[in-house]
Parts: C-alpha cells; structure tokens; sequence
DNA sequence: AGCACGCCGACT
DNA sequence: GTCGGCGTGCTC
C-alpha cells in the first residue's frame, strides 16, 4: 500500500511509460504517465494513449524515468486499463523475445497475445451484474403488482426470493431464459436495479485437484517412464520428446503429466493443431479433470474468445487448451506446456506479418518460466530429432500399442504395371475387396478434395484458367462449379468450352471422383467422404466417425483430415492414392512431410487384433525415400532424411530466413527484392558479420500471382543462428527504409517451413 | 497500418 | 471552378 506512495513522492515527477501499440512500426511510443489516483502503470498493462490523431490501446512495457524525446513532445495516457498487467513479467519477456527473434514490430507482436476485444479495450475480468429489489419494488410485489406482466412478476419474485446481493445475470438467463425485456421494464418503473462488478482473479496456489469422473487407466511401463521423465524436475526447464507409435497411448502421458501439475497447483497449456475439428481430445481432458478447462481455438467468436481468455487471465481455468496463438495465453503459475503432434505444420503461423513457430516458442516460453515441456509426436520433426542428437532434448519412447496389434505392414504398387480406374490400381481393388469381404474396414487417402484439379478442353486445349491466381480451377461436380483453391474464386461448371463450344471433361482424380469411382464399383458398400467440402464443422466431422466407428460405412475416402487424431478401429486397409507428389518437390521438406503423412496415415490401419495393411501407389517404388521407409520405418526414414540435411546444409545443419513480398504491380516485387539484397550485400561488405551470409534469389514464388497478386522471395541462409540475427538485425531497419517498400506488402519469415 | 496533407485530371 | 486520385510523411 505504501508504495503507491513511495511513487507518488519520488517518482511521478518524471514517470514515463514506453508502450507498444498495434502499428507495424518498430518502436515504443513514450508517454507520460496518467496521475497516481488512476492507478500505478506497470509492464504488462494496456493503456488507452492518444496515437496522432486518434485514440489507440496499446500495453506498457517499460517504466522509466527518462525519454529520448523532449518532455514537451510527450502526451499523457487517458486511462489505464487494468489493475494488474494482463502480461506478466516472463510473458511479456517471451512476446519482447518474439519480436526480436522474428524481427517483427513489438506493437502486432503484442497484439497476437491478445483477443480482438482485448485489444480494443475491453476490461480484462468479466462483467457480473447484479440485480436486485428496490424497495419501491417490494411494495409492489407486496401489493400485487405487476397484475398481468407474468414474465416480469416471474422476475421480481426469483429476485425477492433472493440473498444478500441480488442475482447475477448468467444466473437469471439459465432460470429464466429471455429475462432481459422485463427487467428493462421493471427497471424502468424504478422497480428492480442492477449493481456491477469484476469477477475477481483466482489468487490461490497449491488448490488440490479431485480426479473426475474417468477414472485413469493404469499406465505401461514405457508410459510411466514417460510420465517420471516429464516430473523429474517440475521447477526447472527442459524439453521431453514423447515419441510414442500411433496408438502407444500418448495422450494419456499428458493427461498423467497434467495430473501432476495440477496436484502441485500449477496450470498445464497444452497445445494441438486445428483444435476446432479434433473435439476429442478436448472431451476426454474434460472427462478426466473436474477443474475449470478453457479452450482457445479459431473458430470461437470474438465474445467467446474475450471470455476464454479472461477465464485463463483470471486463473480460474486449470488447463488451457488450444491451437498456435493459444502458446501466448496468459496462464498463471503455469507448470507444464504440452504441444501435441508437435511435427504439424499448422503451429507455424503462415501468413501475415508475424510468422511464428507454436512450438519453437512453446519451448522458448517453458525455458524463460524454468518448466518443463512436452513435445509429442508419431512422427517427429527432423529439427525435434536433431536437438534430441544434441542432447538439448530428451527423447522418451512409446513402442508398443496398447490394443497389442501388430504393426500394419506396408507395400508398394508399382503403377508403371497397373491399369489405374479413377486413380484406383487393380491391385489396390483387389485389396479392397478382399478386406471387404473380410469384415474389414477400409480407407483411402488422398490430398486433393474436389472432383478433379483441371477441366480440359478435349478439342482446342482450354483448362479453365482462374483469373486472379497461375492455377487452374479444380472442378467440384456435385456442386457444379469450379473452384480456385488458391483464391476462392467460382464459376459455374461450365457444359462445353467457353472458348471454342467443344466438349469439356474433368482431368485427374479428387476425393470427390475417387468417391464416386468406389460406389460404382461397390454399389452394395456404404462409403464416406472426409474433407473440407463435406465436413464444416466439429459436430459433422464427428457424425462422419461415428458412422464409421458404428460399422454404418465400411470405407472412408479423404484428405489430410483422415489423417489427423481420429481413431478408426476396425480399418484394416490403408490405401494412399497419390504419394509421387512429395518425392520430386524443390522443397527440401517435402520429402519429410510425405513420410509424415505416410506413418500417420498408415498409423490408421489395424488398430484391432488384426494386422494392417497399407498400400502406397507410386510411380517410383525404387525411390530411396519410400524404400527406406519401409525397410526401416520413419526412424530410419529420419536418420538418412537428417545425413541429407547435413550434407546438403540445410536445416537444422544451417538457418533459414525468407524476404517475401507481394504486390498487384508484377513488377514490383522483385524490384524490391533486389532493392534488399543489394542492401544485404553492402552491409556485409562494411560489416563482414563473421559467419557468411548466403544470398538467394530474389525469385518469382512458385505460384507467382495469387489471388491478383505477385509474390516472390528472398532466401538468406547462414550456418549460424547467431549470424543470421545479427545480419537480419542490421538489415531490416535498412529494407524498411527503402522506398520501393512502400509499393509492396513484405515480410520476414525467420525458420520458414515452405520455401515455395 | 491509419490518417493527414498536397498537388494534377474529369465532372456538377 | 470542385471532388478525388494516390504519393509522401508522421505518429511518443
């Protein structure tokens, strides 16, 4: 309490608050403090400063006493609002961190912290209204009245039955459903009053969690080694990779791993890619746990995101759940972060300004609040793997499934010797039947949703052409139209050529045709589709396992869906339709992405007592990355993927950053790109920044005009972390500066995951 | 990014 | 004669 006062005498002469806000400028903004009696800023508060000419919510990150401006150039903030920094010291260290690491302006990286109403200001605990009687109102209701208003006399009774403070509001709605018209008139006649209030923030520690009503399973012993090496040091960082078989029970470490933070009264974050469409997860930590679980994800609306948060903030949710943003959650006491799947390319933020890595800042945010930190996978990432090598992470294994099935045994069909019906070898039918008539359950992976990605001309060539992208419509028949998977764009489907009137016809294979090719060839077998077109929403998705899981469907055709956390007991075959497209690709992930998607997919089959079978159709089953995936499995597949690397400097063996822009004007920007690397090369000739600095480039994206725009790219690669910051550091005030800048959108993407 | 100011074309 | 195009500059 004194030291508001302390304050008051010492310091309010000169106190100066430096604030970040929402602008893609690189600086903090000074301001003078607002007077003590509104209120003590610290770091990690939001202010309402005025910006130019306008108002402008921005967050405190440092006090002083001093600025580089002049006193007089300096305005005063309006309001403070907060009474305690919705930051805390370690988090608003891990977003100054970000910014600095990807070289990003302070002001979005702040921003990406805090939900869109938080931002433009609204109070950071939830609003508790509370209503209650007047004393002209219990006369009222003394006398009789309302007479013939039943909802409103409804109102005032449940309001007169009522203690102390009067009711809140959330209470009345869940008593007595659309009460808000009554109590305006009630209001109105000075009847009833409401009263507002904060929810209070949480403020105890060591609470003791009951188990809920799922009772937790007895671990393997290969579980429980897992779970002791999560615990071995709970106040200290360091990074566990759970590397556990499809089907070896990882979830179920986490849960034990977040069991036990909570019984030190600590809170568990716990990351997974596309929350929205994997609903189960969410469940059975609901199930487990009897203590408050927010779950953050993009699919919330703004009012539900607000309230999540303010839930985390508060210190009311215990376990906190979601997708990439949800790694800048404001958890208190937080204990143990958990990033799940931690290979997905999905926590990689891929567009717009700040192009972070969930999970890289996971394991940075668990190192700056001395915690442990979970990274699981089936699948790891090779820079996961590689840091295991390096002895900076530690690698737990999970190798046996649960259910005791034995491993799905994988095969090649060779297309070259095939005849192929809708993308569907003979060999590939044959198992089909063949597990069918087995009792078996089948599903069929295949990347490309639609009917077909082109429609051709048979007579002059056309391929319908999208206007605004270098793509091609892909052809969605039951819909009728064609779509741009780039842009969004539509058309009708058309029936012959618009440029010469011959006939059109679909060329190559999407689900939606490989659907319609297996329900001619099986009329008897009910079949199922999984993608972006058929499912929306969680609820279908989960309608479309269920049909599954209940035996209703017998097989399932999709994408990158089916691949995803989905548990399909009873298929016993695994049919990858197309995996050529990772083998021949400029991109050096390519390769790891497709073994990936390879094990997860397969990682699918046989997960009852009967083994599984997996067969991939290529046209090169000779190639030394499918052989040796199925020789050796993805370890295996890792080993050489990562000797590649090596030899060939990419990372982890070297770092990556990428100079991308876009504009409508085709020209500009590669204009710009060479702008920048000319830059680059100045600086490094008036400061050789010891490591070499490679340069890339510019060049035209792999797909150059998307969606009206032109996008092309910068590499810069170093052998070094620490050289490449400091290139970037010196460089990037000077790109900003250039003036062909402001004909472009630009930005840096530091350890990007596509290079094209 | 916003939001101004500031100079040159087609309109009431 | 104005409305408005977007080039340039600034925001503590």
């Amino acid at each position: 309490m004194d030291k508001r006062a302390f304050n008051v005498e010492c310091r309010l002469p000169t106190m100066i608050l430096r604030v970040a806000l929402d602008t893609p400028l690189r600086s903090l903004f000074d301001y003078r403090a607002p007077p003590p009696d509104l209120g003590l800023a610290e770091p990690g508060m939001r202010v309402r400063v005025p910006f130019g000419r306008r108002r402008a919510v921005g967050v405190v990150v440092e006090v002083t006493d001093q600025s580089s401006l002049p006193a007089e150039r300096l305005r005063s903030v309006d309001a403070l609002l907060d009474p305690s920094p919705v930051l805390d010291a370690t988090l608003l260290g891990l977003l100054r961190w970000c910014a600095d690491y990807y070289h990003h302006p302070i002001g979005e990286v702040l921003a990406a912290a805090l939900p869109r109403l938080a931002r433009a200001g609204a109070p950071p605990y939830e609003r508790i209204e509370h209503w209650h009687l007047t004393q002209e109102g219990e006369a009222a209701l003394r006398a009789g009245e309302p007479r013939r208003a039943p909802k409103q006399r409804a109102l005032l009774e449940r309001l007169s039955n009522a203690a102390g403070d009067g009711v809140d509001a959330s209470t009345l709605g869940a008593a007595l459903g659309n009460w808000r018209d009554s109590a305006k008139a009630l209001a109105a006649r000075g009847w009833i009053a409401s009263v507002e209030s904060f929810a209070e923030p949480v403020a105890d520690r060591g609470h003791a969690t009951r188990e809920g009503c799922d009772a937790p399973p007895p671990l393997t012993d290969e579980q429980a080694a897992a779970v002791a090496a999560v615990g071995e040091r709970p106040d200290g960082f360091h990074a566990v990779l759970l590397h556990g078989i499809t089907g070896s029970g990882k979830t179920e470490v986490y849960l034990h791993a977040v069991a036990d933070t909570l019984a030190r009264g600590r809170r568990a974050l716990v990351l997974v890619p596309e929350i929205a469409l994997t609903p189960q997860l969410v469940s059975r930590f609901a199930r487990r746990f009897d203590v408050p679980l927010a779950v953050l994800h993009s699919g919330l609306t703004d009012t539900q995101r607000l309230h999540a948060w303010r839930t985390v903030l508060s210190g009311r949710a215990r376990i906190v759940l979601g997708t990439r943003s949800a790694v800048f959650a404001p958890v208190p006491d937080l204990g143990l972060i958990v990033v799940d799947e931690e290979h997905d390319a999905s926590f990689k933020q891929q567009e717009g300004g700040f192009r972070y890595s969930a999970r890289d800042v996971a394991v940075m945010r668990a190192q700056m609040q001395n915690r442990p930190v979970l990274l699981g996978s089936a699948t790891p990432s090779l820079e996961t793997l590689q840091n295991v090598a390096l002895g900076r992470y530690r690698r737990v294994a999970l190798s046996r499934r649960g259910d005791q099935a034995p491993p799905p045994r994988l095969r090649l069909v060779d297309l070259r010797q095939e005849t192929l019906h809708a993308g569907l070898s003979t060999t590939a039918i044959a198992a089909i039947e063949r597990h069918l008539g087995e009792d078996g359950q089948v599903l069929v992976y295949l990347n490309r949703r639609g009917y077909a990605p082109t429609l051709l001309c048979t007579a002059c060539g056309w391929i319908a052409p999208c206007q605004n992208c270098d793509a091609r419509y892909t052809v969605h028949r039951s819909a009728a139209k064609l779509q741009c998977h780039h842009c969004g764009a539509e058309r009708p489907l058309p029936r012959q050529c618009p440029q010469c009137g011959y006939a059109v016809k679909p060329v190559g294979q999407g689900t939606e045709r490989v659907e319609e090719a297996l329900t001619e060839m099986f009329p008897a077998v009910p079949i199922m589709r999984l993608d972006r077109d058929v499912v929306r929403d969680a609820d279908e998705l989960e309608a479309v396992v269920g049909r599954l899981a209940s035996g209703e469907a017998r097989m399932l055709i999709g994408t990158q869906m089916v691949t995803k956390g989905h548990d399909f007991p009873n298929v016993t075959l695994v049919l990858v339709l197309n995996a050529d497209q990772g083998l021949f690709s400029t991109d050096f992930r390519a390769a790891e992405r497709l073994a990936q998607t390879v094990v997860q997919v397969a990682g699918r089959a046989g997960r009852a007592q009967r083994q599984g079978e997996v067969l991939i159709q290529t046209e090169y089953p000779e190639h030394p990355l499918l052989t040796q995936l199925l020789a050796s499995g993805y370890d295996g597949f890792a080993g050489a993927a990562l000797d590649e690397r090596r030899t060939a400097g990419w990372p982890p063996f070297s770092r990556l950053a990428v100079l991308r822009a876009s504009a409508p004007a085709p020209e500009a920007p590669m204009r710009f790109l060479r702008a920048a690397r000319a830059a680059a090369e100045a600086l490094q000739e008036a400061a050789p920044s010891g490591r070499r600095l490679r340069l890339l480039g510019p060049a035209p994206a792999a797909m150059a005009r998307r969606a009206g725009r032109h996008h092309a790219q910068l590499l810069l690669e170093c052998a070094d972390r620490p050289a490449l910051h400091r290139s970037l550091t010196a460089w990037v005030p000077v790109v900003e500066a250039l003036p062909e800048a402001r004909r472009v959108r630009w930005a840096i993407d530091v350890d990007p995951l596509d290079l094209f």
